[in-house]
DNA sequence: CTGAAAGCGCTTACAG
DNA sequence: CTGAAAGCGCTTACAG
């Protein structure tokens, strides 16, 4: 079994390249005892300017902190975090399939953090297994997280929240809608954004318009199903059962959705779908079905990935500042003061036009 | 300045919630000192059976793990490598832009660290950055990394390989061909990709054929060009200077790539791509132009990324198992030893053939 | 095969 | 405003 729950590269087991490791390029790093013995402070005066106590006399301070600077010096996270009981690592907690949005997302939790000493750790699960709860338990209690980012779907998991706050763990949730206490939440305004798809799509012309819907498992599912109701109640029109599918935000998903909706008669003549993927999907269907896009149908997407530009006819899109947002909630996550203050419109999101969509056929 | 290299959120600063989180759910997480007593052993002992070490004997080891079950020990990494000088933390340091490389990678080597211990910190870098190196280093030794996981392009920078080796890092390179001593490796083979794509494309009866190279800078634009003139040199038939335009592995340069291929008189009737994203780029150059694929103008592009099956027509493509590599790359970095021997065609990559190639036109 | 002492590099009370 | 002592949870020599 070397299903062991510890590391084995354990220096009594085996370890050829233990022995010359101990010979590396260059000096050993500086301590904190080597900065205070340097500044002629005791290490406590050290860890005093470290961790920013106003108690350091500025003279005192400035004397260290030349010294850490000329040393290099950077705190060890690990001592730190022995003698702090948390670690300085964030874990990005996950099950969200699209690569994109998890890079995304990536890059903002890091674009947040940068400079602030902390590191990310990546974590996907599976929502549906057994242990899946105690697999993310025994992730933030072994690491002593600092905190936890969660995108969805795991962060419309109640069962997640109620875990960390037993423990407690800081966490941020992200979500399209508030579903917690401000503090613990980002929250996308995925309605304003489908709203826009309505206005847009109306403003075309059109009148007989679906809606192809993600998975009921999903919040983002039902507030950009509700936006867009919204969007086109504002023209007074609405959806009826009848001109909503079920899809699972996947491109075959959107393909199967298209063949039912493309083949009715009369036909819709616009389509907005829950996700690019999807849409994607419908766009493949369209082709099978010989219809052109946007001549015979309109056709508008969600989230502005990559695909919605590698498709032909590129999609009309609702962009996500999925980076954007990310950010935001690392910086909410560690505390950081903003100078400036948040520029809310930076996290809606906001429709793309592109030629997936057009006037409605006569 | 809160641009301090060290994390903000101190304990003398302001902490509003450092109180409130003393009083956490549940007791105390047991410590190596707990097994000990519970055991009736020293704590070196209980060490030894957590290193694995063989000087224990086995009626001792026993019951100490059955003490280590029952209470659910796990030792504190922190502290762990606090002692070991070093930490049980996998840096994966990467600079591809493509998402679905990243996750799958990522995914891969999570594979491979599976129950081991360890967890995967991710650190995008650029770099062209004037203090890439410096970040490479300051990541590593802060951290203490216990290793670290370098894909294209990142693997390709000796100057990165020569650090690590000067601060004795382990590292992986992942890369299309042998840039370092085995033990550094896992090569991806793309030569053998690119020429089954040839004989593929030979197969079919092309004899005008193009391809479109990806940058200079990438070692694997070199091996699939390599690969692909060796598989068509096996048919007697070879690329000319002509017959080769340069890309840049993007979407864009495929579009601008095949406005020039397919411009030319007599028009090329087969373009192998160096990528997916460049293979949809020429299809949407096909579409402008007119022109039907693969009636017209066969496609090939290699990766088999999602955008192959997004795009119309689907593509033939060269599939690489990024995920498989992934996680070959971690066993290797953590030295998991294996059951079965390794299966190398698992990691070759394969041709798919989809809807974008098909016979020359007559 | 097993253990007592010292140490990894930090921070926490507690004094002054 | 500053410091000496003890401790965070492990592992390393060194003994036996």
């Amino acid at each position: 079994m070397n299903s062991s729950k510890t590391p084995s590269s354990s220096p009594e087991a085996s370890s050829p390249e233990s022995s010359e490791n101990g010979v590396e390029g260059g000096r050993r790093r500086a301590t904190i005892n080597d900065i205070a013995r340097l500044a002629g402070v005791s290490k406590k005066t050290v860890s005093r300017v470290i961790n920013q106590s106003p108690f350091v006399r500025d003279e005192t301070r400035e004397r260290i902190e030349a010294v850490i600077a000329e040393w290099g010096y950077a705190p060890d996270p690990q001592a730190r975090g022995l003698a702090f009981r948390r670690s300085f690592l964030i874990g990005m907690i996950y099950d969200n399939p699209n690569p994109q949005y998890v890079v995304n997302m990536q890059l903002g939790l890091l674009d947040g953090m940068r400079g602030s000493g902390f590191e990310l750790v990546v974590h996907p699960c599976n929502r549906a297994s057994p242990t899946f709860l105690q697999d993310v338990r025994s992730f933030v209690e072994r690491q002593k997280l600092f905190g936890v980012v969660l995108p969805p779907s795991v962060s419309e998991d109640e069962r997640v929240a109620k875990l960390l706050n037993e423990i407690g763990c800081s966490y941020i949730r992200i979500a399209s809608v508030e579903l917690d206490k401000p503090e613990h939440m980002i929250v996308g305004h995925d309605r304003m954004g489908a709203a826009a798809a309505a206005q847009h799509i109306v403003g075309l012309g059109h009148k007989r318009i679906a809606f192809i819907s993600g998975p009921e498992s999903f919040r983002s599912s039902h507030e950009r199903r509700g936006g867009f109701e919204d969007g086109l109640a504002e023209s007074g029109l609405k959806l009826t059962e009848n001109d909503i599918v079920q899809g699972a935000y996947t491109f075959e998903s959107g393909v199967a959705c298209g063949d039912v909706l493309l083949a009715r008669t009369p036909r819709p003549t616009a389509i907005f779908c829950g996700n690019d993927e999807m849409a994607a999907g419908v766009l493949q269907s369209a082709r099978k079905a010989g219809l052109s896009v946007p001549q015979d149908v309109s056709v508008v997407g969600f989230d502005d990935f990559q695909i919605a530009q590698a498709v032909w006819p590129p999609l009309t899109t609702v962009h996500t500042p999925t980076r954007e947002i990310g950010k935001m909630a690392a910086e909410k996550l560690i505390g950081v003061e903003r100078r400036e203050p948040r520029d809310m419109t930076k996290t809606e999101p906001s429709l793309v036009v592109r030629e997936s969509s057009g006037p409605v056929p006569v």
